[in-house]
DNA sequence: TAAAATGTAACTATTATTGTTACATATTTG
DNA sequence: CAAATATGTAACAATAATAGTTACATTTTA
């Protein structure tokens, strides 16, 4: 029904790591987000390889920001966090001898597509970078 | 992950009805969508209760179109299909100690809602009669 | 060498979806 | 009126995804 916290959390933990600027545990990211380090090292995973952290093992290691925060959008870090298509179709094959059944796969398809396309164009337009000076701006209004 | 298959079925559905313009049961229309009648009965509450369609009891009965397929859009279609946000966020309450934790929900949701709402736009560009008319296009290529 | 950290496997609990059977109820036709 | 046909919904099973948790092998640094 809904997309996944996954992507949520993917973008609470570039965000936090661009406003701190240092490595970061998973435990000390976890406690930010309020959930399990595992949760967090599952996410981790998906965004080492995805080239947006670099991580680093032993004391005082953890995880940094790997580009810019200026060049990761939301888009990116949208398409590491969720796989597979936003809108399902059938899960059977529906009734190739109905001329509906045989046809509306690709008409859904198409308007499937165009609706999928027109949400990545607005996470395509923000960045973590946006993302850390609207959390900042908060910050200062809570001062 | 997804949105699920009812939003397709529903669709399908509907054009169905628009299509052959006479009152089809749900044993008809599970013969079209392949699956079982109860799954079509399921959606065809959820139509129903929406005014989308007619439904009647007995001996040649059915359900059939209430309003002209001209008028029924997608988002229609699919605010009936779909409950709940399309974006999750945290399952659990960010920690507050946190000024990222405190502050990433808003700017979270803020992103979403526009991301939604231009989702929802493109599906507020097509009605049922577009994909009536779409199948049958695809229909002739194939005479 | 000890401490700290990652990466991942394995398991549980929860939730949503889909398919299915069953049945009470309503309606139409002969 | 009786039989046939539909709906609407409850109940249940199977499947899948998510989130949380424990555990542990491995790596790195001090």
């Amino acid at each position: 029904m809904s997309i996944n916290s996954r992507f949520a959390v993917a973008v609470h933990i570039l965000a936090l790591l661009a406003l701190e600027g240092r490595p970061l545990s998973s435990k000390y990211i976890a406690g930010s987000v309020n959930t399990n380090p595992v949760v967090i090292r599952r996410i981790l995973s998906l965004l080492s390889k995805a080239g947006f952290v670099d991580t680093q093992l032993g004391v005082e290691g953890g995880s940094t920001l790997a580009r810019p925060a200026e060049t990761i959008t939301l888009l990116e870090v949208y398409n590491v966090s969720e796989q597979g298509q936003l809108f399902a179709l059938h899960s059977n094959q529906p009734n190739p001898l109905c001329p509906c059944g045989r046809n509306i796969k690709p008409t859904l398809l198409t308007v499937f597509q165009k609706a999928e396309a027109a949400l990545e164009g607005i996470l395509a337009e923000a960045t973590i970078a946006d993302v850390v000076q609207d959390i900042e701006a908060q910050v200062q209004s809570q001062l």
